[in-house]
DNA sequence: TCCTACAATGGACAATGTCTAAGTCAAGCA
DNA sequence: TGCTTGACTTAGACATTGTCCATTGTAGGA
């Protein structure tokens, strides 16, 4: 994480407190936060801080490749600063929770070539959906 | 599709134009329209059909098993007339272009149950992303 | 044909995201 | 250390997507 700020020191990034704020929040264990929750989290620390600037922070650690945009849900796209390590994603149907998840073997493998229709396949996504404990028990 | 109408009607679904129409526009081929697509192509059959008339169906549709949502790209939410044939999808990164996909194999089956966290797993959606003979060639 | 419960409408409202003009400041340099 | 400047931030307007509600209309049964 200071790891982070110091790759994007180094890439040239330009160090704003604004931007070293967001990065604090995507900062840790794996989080997968909206932008309106990364922005309330900045404001705790930076009262001042824009949702204009969250955005565009955001946006620039997600071309830098520093963050990935997942979309689980079909509302808010969500910020994951897990980028680095390949994952997928298992979701609560019910509350939402997401958990990184590692499945086995290749899924890009298991689409045939007849499959492909002339694309260039270079990416896989994978969300498996079911029901998290607390709920099941609730 | 009309087996999709004669479906519906079994069911007890009172039948009024506009839903015809949505129905129709969804019939056919595999389309994945947004709502508001689903709306163009419905006004130009039944110009007074309203936004929320849409969307309302749309959402019944859902309910009712007959359509599926599908969130390939971070915007608008795609509803999915091939509910009846379990499948995936592959997105072109330029344009946005959908097909439909059979992989092989089971995604459900590769995440082992050191990976499942206590969820109950009852679903897994792949998206496979990259880019199109047309986008490819130009 | 008439009734009435269910459906459609239009518009307000909400949530999420984008854009711009004007002010501010990080970082290099004298 | 103190300028200079181009990049960054801000507030708020605007855009897109989706939801809600009060009113009006109508499908389908009696
Ligand atoms: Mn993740
Ligand atoms: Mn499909
Ligand atoms: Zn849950
Ligand atoms: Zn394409």
């Amino acid at each position: 994480m200071s790891d982070l700020l110091e790759r994007l020191r180094g890439r040239g990034w330009r160090m704003t407190a604004q931007r070293r704020v967001v990065a604090e929040v995507l900062d840790g264990e794996h989080v997968h936060l909206t932008a309106d929750e990364v922005h309330a989290r900045a404001v705790a620390k930076l009262p001042e801080i824009s949702r204009a600037t969250v955005y565009n922070t955001l946006g620039e650690l997600v071309s830098l490749g520093e963050v990935l945009e997942v979309a689980t849900d079909k509302r808010a796209k969500r910020y994951d600063p897990n980028a680095h390590q390949p994952h997928h994603h298992l979701v609560c149907a019910r509350c939402g929770a997401i958990r990184d998840v590692h499945p086995t073997g290749n899924p890009l493998a298991d689409l045939p070539d007849s499959e492909r229709f002339g694309f260039t396949v270079s990416d896989v996504e994978v969300t498996y959906r079911g029901t998290c404990p607390n709920c099941a028990s609730a």
